[in-house]
DNA sequence: TGTTAGCACTCGACTATCGAGAGTGCTAAT
DNA sequence: ATTAGCACTCTCGATAGTCGAGTGCTAACA
């Protein structure tokens, strides 16, 4: 039950088509447009057979065909080919992704800012998820004599830190007998590894002080492991959907909004999905039915993964957008590989 | 050219009645609701009189009448009393907002989305200003040979850190130095005095190794205060205003959103207000004409001052808002009032 | 002099109708 | 198998008519 090689030409020209004019494409346009060397009335028996196998739809009896999902995923799987980026997209993410090592979040908050701009959808760039990230060092500093700070430090340079006031005073050395201790007791393993066998454990120690001490730090440590773990998701361009014609309705646009003011529910959502360049189209996300979601990954030193992505109306320039992405977190990855490389030892230049 | 008693309680009446149902409201309705004990004709005179002094406007010629910016100005200073809060929000508030002096933002961001839901409003929240903040110790430590983590302790609690990677490789002695040296320069003084005052100062050392690192270490020491002095600003319930029949214009309701994407301009236009609860109306804002901004300040320690506030159509029970905002700043204050009243020692219970 | 009833007038909101245009689906001819 | 022709369907925009709410004015009234 294969598509024959004219009707994945026609098909080819609707979607193309509608991609561009956001209008229902009727047999007598593909005709003129694309020559196939067939008459309206022949494309129009194809299209009804492309319209009986799902592929396309009729939004009522005198109105041109639109694509439905599975025709894009078609279109997606096979028909599609690599875009090259045009010189101007190219050149927009070499001079304005300034990315730094140092400055994960705001690099990222950049690239969605810049990646939204270019493909003028609504877009999200997560900072990459620590699970796999391992600890170098436990350090507890002393603030005052009930007031300690707890600092827990990765190998990627992650470095989160909790503020913990006791009830009662600690000495001096076991809070650093206790950094030791931690440190030695946890160093080098990932923080998934540590907050899933953890937390039952027994904490034996000769010293009593040592003891008590720990007893009241191990709630905030595993707290702040809690924190290390958890991603930013930032989102921008937001507005950009309102210029769509699919979104004109209110109510679908306060649909996308919605949708998107839900960041837990949508962080989880990301985190769930494959490496490298992902496309959902319509119903296959759960909510958002009328939606497509393209999702990308980057790396940090080959270990920690984040993921960012567009979302828009299933109408959309699958070939250049996925083309985008790829360039995109190409460069991001490149530019968070192992330190050495960059060379330049202070703060990053400002934007 | 004050007004009448009989205009202030015609104004009032239509001020009320339309800010319940968003129409315009006619002089009948006024005369038969709110009995004052005239008729419609008599009305409709005092109407027009008060469109003349700028109170009342009309959208086109048999409309009813809506109250402008001036009318709601003189409402909020001069007609509105002040409005006990319902049970229901109190009780809201009181069970929901659990503030946790150790965890800023979260309680920070819980108590914007308490907000918007009360209100039905979108709302936003602000961590505080650390402006005033004073280091009380400034920490370096060691990663590896040519990496160290730079560490600012504020004395309310407030810990930044960044990592940095040096050209060249440092000593373990020159780090400890360092730091108490850095400790001793700068405890007790405020960020900005730090940062206005000690940019341009020169770094004389006798010990070589010393003075380069300080050299080194410099800019990134002023980037992590910058950092320090940046304010999170969390907003919520923006979908909300999708509900309000002055946003049913998708081009309104647009505008709004793209407001509100441009956060650091409506970050830096929420510090320069003043403390407590602050109302600008309308025309009073520069850009966002058709809206009005209601914010208020909770305090930290009674040092550092954060700003929440909701954010709405002109139209809006100003009476009810103001107070729940009241209530709420006062919790919040209260919650993050100097250590030693929470008492527990431990980290917070989750939500 | 302030208040009120009465009435003509205005304007938006809603509804109905109509024609134009685009596109289909079917049939018959090629 | 392909195509031309044609009737049919449905949306969209324009036009017109009606209804109702509300004003503004005038004249009468207390």
């Amino acid at each position: 039950m294969d598509l024959s090689e004219r009707q994945l030409q026609i098909l080819q020209a609707i979607i193309t088509d509608y991609v561009e004019n956001a209008e229902p494409v009727g047999s007598r346009s593909i005709a003129k447009k694309y020559d196939l060397g067939v008459s309206p009335a022949t494309i129009r028996n194809e299209m009804s057979d492309l319209e009986e196998m799902g592929y396309l739809t009729h939004p009522h009896t005198s109105a041109g065909r639109v694509p439905s999902d599975k025709a894009y995923r078609l279109y997606v799987n096979d028909l599609m080919k690599k875009k090259n980026l045009s010189a101007k997209d190219k050149r927009m993410i070499n001079e304005r992704l300034v990315a730094s090592r140092d400055e994960f979040d705001r690099t990222i908050r950049h690239a969605a800012e810049l990646l939204s701009e270019i493909t003028h959808l609504a877009s999200f760039a997560m900072t990459p998820a620590a699970n796999q990230e391992t600890i170098s060092f436990i350090r507890l500093l002393p603030v005052d004599e009930r007031t300690l700070i707890l600092m827990i430090v990765g190998d990627s340079g992650n470095v989160t830190n909790t503020t913990l006031r006791l009830n009662v005073p600690y000495t001096q050395e076991s809070l650093e007998l206790l950094s030791k201790n931690m440190t030695v007791s946890y160093k080098g393993r990932t923080l998934d590894d540590v907050l899933k066998n953890e937390i039952a454990e027994d904490v034996g120690s000769d010293i009593e002080a040592l003891a008590q001490l720990k007893g009241n730090v191990m709630p905030s440590f595993i707290r702040t492991l809690e924190d290390m773990l958890n991603v930013n998701l930032y989102m921008e361009g937001m507005t950009n959907i309102f210029n769509l014609p699919e979104y004109t309705s209110i109510d679908r646009a306060r649909d996308f909004m919605e949708l998107f003011a839900r960041k837990d529910w949508f962080t989880q959502k990301m985190l769930a999905r494959d490496d490298g360049v992902v496309v959902t189209i319509g119903e296959e996300n759960d909510k958002m039915k009328d939606c497509t979601l393209i999702t990308a990954t980057y790396h940090v030193d080959g270990k920690l993964v984040g993921k960012i992505g567009v979302i828009g109306p299933t109408r959309m320039k699958y070939d250049e957008i996925t083309s985008i992405m790829e360039y995109l977190t190409n460069n991001l990855s490149e530019s968070f590989r192992l330190p050495g490389d960059t060379g330049d030892g202070n703060a990053g230049k400002d934007e």
